[in-house]
DNA sequence: CTGATATCCTTAGGGGGTAAAGAGATAGCT
DNA sequence: AGCTATCTCTTTACCCCCTAAGGATATCAG
């Protein structure tokens, strides 16, 4: 489910995203005083997909939680898509963003990426909030900026940087869908990926007894070990990702070592 | 919209996903000819997904494509989840599996990776199909067998290679959704990246008059030219998503290669 | 022809998002 | 004080979704 952004009257989602101390102007407008606020709808409704997933965030919920109805949120808030952004934009602010302590582009590099996991992994719903138009709101431009301070330490050329953040960017988010997901197929069904893989794998076998012929490298990598975790105190498919993310993050500094190879700048760091 | 998979009987699905030839039995059992099949029914889901989009498909839509009501699905299926993952596998079949042609193992990769992306933009609903627990479908295997293939030719651990295929397929992925989400975007705003862009920039000047001030490193890079596209034929963000495609994949195999070089493999190849 | 069974339909129930209209509260103005 | 414009919040309603339940119809074995 991945969820789009609000498409309605731009320069209000801008001035939504944007705001600031304005909205505490004195009122002098006729009418009841507003019992809620952009804030707490943003506030409440990131709680309801904290604790209950995207899936559960309705307007309705959201209202609930604030003992009124769907629509009167509809008085803040133009819609649903123009929330998500919000909440988006709002929740960015956990992320830290200052990493002068590093000692290096790759150690800060490193440090980020792990930030960013545990962040996606507090607020998985995140990764449903679609990245096809950046919201364009304040703490995504404050994250961005970190992470491309950093960055400047490799000394890579501008275009080169854009791109590197961007594929840093995708795998991050890549792999904590993948625990995220898995996490959430765990709560959904109550299962856990051993059970579930242990009521799966005699299926198969049932299903497709002609497995070991019809993938024959499959096979092979299974009998020299691929697949079996170590720690097994930790879900499978959770460490699997954790895995895969700290040697991902690895092949991924290495490549960057070896463009700055390339571009003649091996000596200097930081 | 991640859509998540069918979690009811287990053994229906698995039954489902790898049914063959004993589908193709002689009836013998009283009651109606049946007037759909499973097959009919997820090639009338996968066109509905690639014409209209993940969010349009709805049971009611593929009935009324296939002359049924959306209840009719119900003899045949067991419910949209499963439908999802029955067409998540089928769709599969479209990849390409065999690079023995390749020279080595980096043009292998760079060849698979290249023909999954023209694959997920070919069919973008792909991209939305949960990935927290593997569908285990016949196709999905095929796919593995032959990427796992390529990379056995790195020489690397089988350990290794489980994560080093996870991190390119996360990294395949990621870019390609953004690619994705952006054509989705434009087509459903009827707005081309550029205008998007030159309406939202005057609004975030207007909203964010302190934003070199608040965002120097930021500033600098678009200075220095980052976020500038050369070919301008091609939508921004597409060719941004290319661009990064490009980059961030030789990144990758350039890690590849240090990992192999660390391993003491750095001979061999193909 | 009878009974069993499979297909497909209609109906209905419980979710969504949000447009429209109205009730009630509150400010400034006369 | 009363009036009126305005704002908050609710109710109702419409259209969408998935799918459980039950019924109509077609087709087989006996």
């Amino acid at each position: 489910m991945v969820v789009f952004a609000g498409q309605g009257d731009a320069r209000r989602s801008m001035a939504l995203l944007w705001r600031g101390a304005q909205s505490q102007e004195v009122r002098t407008t006729p009418g009841p005083k507003p019992g809620l606020s952009v804030d707490a709808i943003v506030d409440a409704a990131i709680a309801v997909a904290d604790e209950e997933g995207m899936a559960a965030l309705s307007m309705r919920a959201v209202g609930e939680r604030l003992g009124r109805t769907a629509m009167a949120l509809y008085t803040y808030v133009p819609g649903k898509g123009e929330l998500v952004d919000l909440m988006y934009d709002r929740v960015l602010v956990e992320l830290p963003t200052d990493y002068a302590d590093a000692a290096d582009w790759r150690e800060g590099v490193t440090a980020w990426a792990h930030d960013c996991w545990a962040f996606y992994l507090r607020h998985p719903w995140v990764l449903q909030v679609s990245q096809a138009r950046p919201v364009l709101g304040p703490n995504e431009y404050v994250v961005l900026e970190a992470v491309v301070r950093i960055l400047y330490g490799t000394g890579l050329p501008a275009a080169t940087l854009r791109r590197v953040v961007g594929t840093l960017f995708h795998f991050v988010r890549g792999i904590a869908s993948t625990a995220a997901e898995a996490r959430q197929a765990a709560a959904a069904t109550g299962m856990s990926d051993d059970d579930w893989w242990f009521t799966r794998s005699p299926l198969l076998q049932e299903v497709a007894p002609d497995f070991a012929e019809r993938f024959p490298v499959l096979t092979r990598m299974e009998r020299e070990g691929a697949f079996r975790n170590e720690d097994e105190s930790v879900p499978y498919l959770e460490q699997e990702a954790r895995e895969t993310f700290a040697a991902g993050l690895g092949v991924i500094l290495d490549g960057i070592e070896a463009a700055r190879r390339r571009a003649g700048l091996t000596e200097t760091a930081g």
